[in-house]
DNA sequence: TTAGTAATTGACCTTTCGGTCAATAAAGAT
DNA sequence: ATCTTTATTGACCGAAAGGTCAATTACTAA
């Protein structure tokens, strides 16, 4: 899987704490975010000295765009293949599904993306513009097709897409404000089913749609 | 309207360079959050030497408080007087409306209320223990009546309530990537009755509501 | 074994941070 | 006019920031 030129000790150590020193910075970035995160709580956390993270990474900066760019390659974006002649229902049901169960695991990760893009974005705009925006084009255009065919309401895509990714996104992101309003600690395993299934039905219902049956368990 | 004690000279200029200097931090605070401002940023942009800043605010932490403390004085929640008598459908259509309106016009306080939140809410979880949570529990019983009285589905109160938040908020505190997604520069006037169509049609439909004839432009 | 390369790291640099302080100026009270 | 209080601000402080560098160590290829 991994490049095996050569497995060099030096390699080997290299990339270990290429990925030490990525996993601290990226819990880090993601609570403190990227001004209240300084190279040497990163170097402390990761247990290096400060000095070998900028042998790895020439700068804060670079580092900060290591994180993101590992995020990204490990973020699948989901609704993969779907075509105009899938059921907008069970397609949407289980997309909201799987961001309702990202949201509730793996919230850091939200999180540092929706940090970054409260400060307009400087390092994602490009990831924008090449890659989420030809993705949400695409998505678009089939949404745009169930409508045409008929199978859903005539809502604006892309409105309903913002729709979809922040009901979802919004119990990361703003996890500490939902948590203090519904008076709990943090969530439980019975939150991600009744989240998906208030979500769920609100915006399926409200685009025309039923709630698909749950063949699983 | 303001305390007119003594309309010393003293007060007034006193008063005047509060507030110039609470406008100049809450700009700043909520472009580049908590740690990517500075003392000499805020001076600079509020003309007033950094000194006289600490003197007035005895901390930068005592100047984040205040700006924390006017925005929420300013910022009402909405949804007041609500009662299980009145329809849901125009109440949330109007609360839909309103804070789209909001979240369009005035998307800054929004945002550093957001990277507040992100954070984990340092300096609001008293402000949501003792205000939000009991507003929301307030409404949360109304919605609960309406349910009660088959005047609307069967949804968990707390997160429609939430997703009318996640959703209108979104175009305030993800404005940067909204626009880069849809390839816009900014919001126009046509935006705002767009989002709010579109929210209000899946939420209002979601819950088994009629979304109400607008009589006035 | 040795020459050359890559990795490691403590010491150190400059800049900027939040904050203090003392000296001065301005205003109000008597 | 004088005394007291409040406001103003340049100079300054120690701490911590991001980053550099040179000396040392670990490894690989001949």
């Amino acid at each position: 899987m991994s490049t095996q030129t050569k497995p060099n000790k030096k390699e080997l150590t290299r990339e270990k704490n290429q990925t030490l020193i990525l996993d601290a910075a990226e819990q880090l970035f993601s609570q403190l975010g990227y001004d209240g995160t300084s190279m040497s709580m990163i170097a402390k956390e990761a247990s290096v000295p400060k000095a070998n993270i900028l042998y790895y990474f020439k700068s804060k900066d670079g580092l900060y765009e290591n994180v993101i760019d590992r995020i990204i390659a490990h973020w699948n974006l989901g609704l993969d293949n779907v075509s105009p002649d899938d059921d907008p229902a069970h397609v949407l049901y289980n997309y909201v599904k799987s961001k309702v169960i990202l949201a509730v695991n793996q919230p850091l990760q939200s999180r540092l993306f929706a940090s970054e893009i409260l400060r307009g974005a400087p390092y994602l705009q490009n990831y924008f513009r090449t890659n989420t925006r030809p993705w949400v084009k695409q998505k678009v255009d089939v949404f745009q097709a169930w409508i045409d065919a008929d199978k859903m309401d005539n809502v604006d895509p892309y409105h309903l897409l913002f729709t979809i990714w922040s009901t979802t996104q919004y119990y990361a992101d703003f996890q500490a404000e939902v948590l203090l309003v519904m008076n709990k600690l943090e969530y439980d395993e019975t939150d991600v089913a009744q989240i998906t299934q208030s979500i769920a039905h609100i915006i399926l219902k409200g685009i025309g749609l039923k709630i698909p049956e749950q063949h699983e368990a």
